[in-house]
DNA sequence: GCAATTTGGTACGAACCAGTTCATAACACA
DNA sequence: TGTGTTATGAACTGGTTCGTACCAAATTGC
């Protein structure tokens, strides 16, 4: 498409001289470029829409069979990063400080605004369970991870239990999903959602005020009779 | 599939005359049976994954095509098919009778009953947003209906507040997100929620679990401060 | 400077698949 | 019983797409 050997290319005609890098330099930023844009083509039009040549962009598929072994091992990377990635967020929230409700809805919270932050991995996930979670599956690091939330909520739920916030026999497994389930849907269904019932769900201030909800429903729910 | 002069046909080798139906009569069924394979195939695959040759099944394509203009319209035809049977049960829950918060337990537990049985119209409204809703704003029909399920939670709403059973300010579409949420995450997440943390989310013991806990969250939520 | 790594370019094969063409069977109605 | 209409099978078309193969050139490693 350019030539290479430009020297006073005239207008935006880049270079496009591959800057100096290590191999492994080089193959670790073309790998995370290639999983940038796959991720972009497969949630918009799934592991079926997604198109090799799309994901390949300026460059060529040749580019992509180097690194990975097909579509679907390519699917899969995208999928095994993108989880990788909630992962560490989670795992960011400060459950010590503050009262136990405090600290569960500031939980609550940093959920609802990473799912909207984050649509790729809802859209991922929808994808995924469309397929019945069959690549899921075939990625081994991810186990870890969960049980590493659960284990957070878990501790959180002794403390407000012992100080008399929380009710007793809350089942972190439990309230982890309907945290989860209040947090996704928001961006799961809000092309239908918004449609169906003429609310806007993606705005900065609409998620901001979807966020103390979500924490006003869990903390309610939670909450010690008293 | 069974040959209707049967006299005493051997094997399994069915003659495959068709019956003698009106044409009227013979439309109608072999438009509702096109779409009952379709619904399966869609749900299965998604739109780009569903293959014509495998919902003609035993017949040929030629006969889709002489029903629907195509793929994209016999899709429309399934998802329009499908929201519209939500609409008739949720018509179908009596909110007049026992108390207010009774009677929104009642609904929430249809809810996610209904979801629970009928996991393809989760599943179309999964793939529809993942096609951001595209195919669902070509359908007509279908704004009527929604707005029926917010005035029955409107009307819901005044009476629970006019005998001091709910809190002021409850708004009937955000109820209505918040119930829709914890129903549909329980099927549309299953998979991979299963997956990662071990849980068992379709039997009818986990349903009938889950019916009363989303009920518990809805009731907790909106319920007056005591 | 020579070997290994990375990438573009291009062409191609094979499979797959939506939609069409043509023929013909079943039906409605006179 | 005959004629036009409705419904459907069989086979074909044209386009798309994954994945491969091969070559040349650029870059890096040593």
């Amino acid at each position: 498409m350019k030539p290479k050997t430009t020297r006073k290319s005239a207008i935006a005609a880049a270079p496009a001289r591959r800057p100096r890098r290590s191999h492994a330099v080089s193959r670790e930023l073309a790998i995370n470029q290639i999983l940038d844009i796959a991720t972009q083509e497969f949630v918009d039009k799934g592991l079926a829409g997604a198109r090799i040549d799309e994901i390949a962009g300026r460059a060529t598929k040749r580019k992509i069979y180097y690194y990975f072994e097909g579509k679907d091992d390519l699917y899969r990377a995208v999928l095994a990063r993108a989880y990788r990635r909630v992962r560490e967020s989670e795992s960011g929230v400060d459950l010590e400080k503050g009262s136990a409700p405090d600290a569960l809805r500031r939980l609550v919270e940093h959920d609802v605004r990473y799912h909207s932050q984050h649509p790729e991995l809802v859209r991922l996930v929808m994808n995924e369970n469309i397929h019945r979670a069959e690549h899921l599956k075939q990625i081994e690091e991810l186990p870890a991870g969960n049980a590493r939330v659960i284990e957070m909520l878990r501790r959180l739920i002794q403390r407000g239990e012992a100080d008399g916030s929380f009710r007793r026999g809350i089942d972190p497994v439990r309230l982890h999903m309907n945290m989860t389930a209040l947090s996704f849907y928001n961006v799961s269904n809000q092309f239908t959602f918004a449609h169906n019932f003429g609310v806007d769900m993606s705005s900065r201030k609409a998620v901001a005020a979807r966020a103390r909800e979500v924490a006003d429903i869990i903390v309610a729910w939670v909450a010690a009779k008293p």
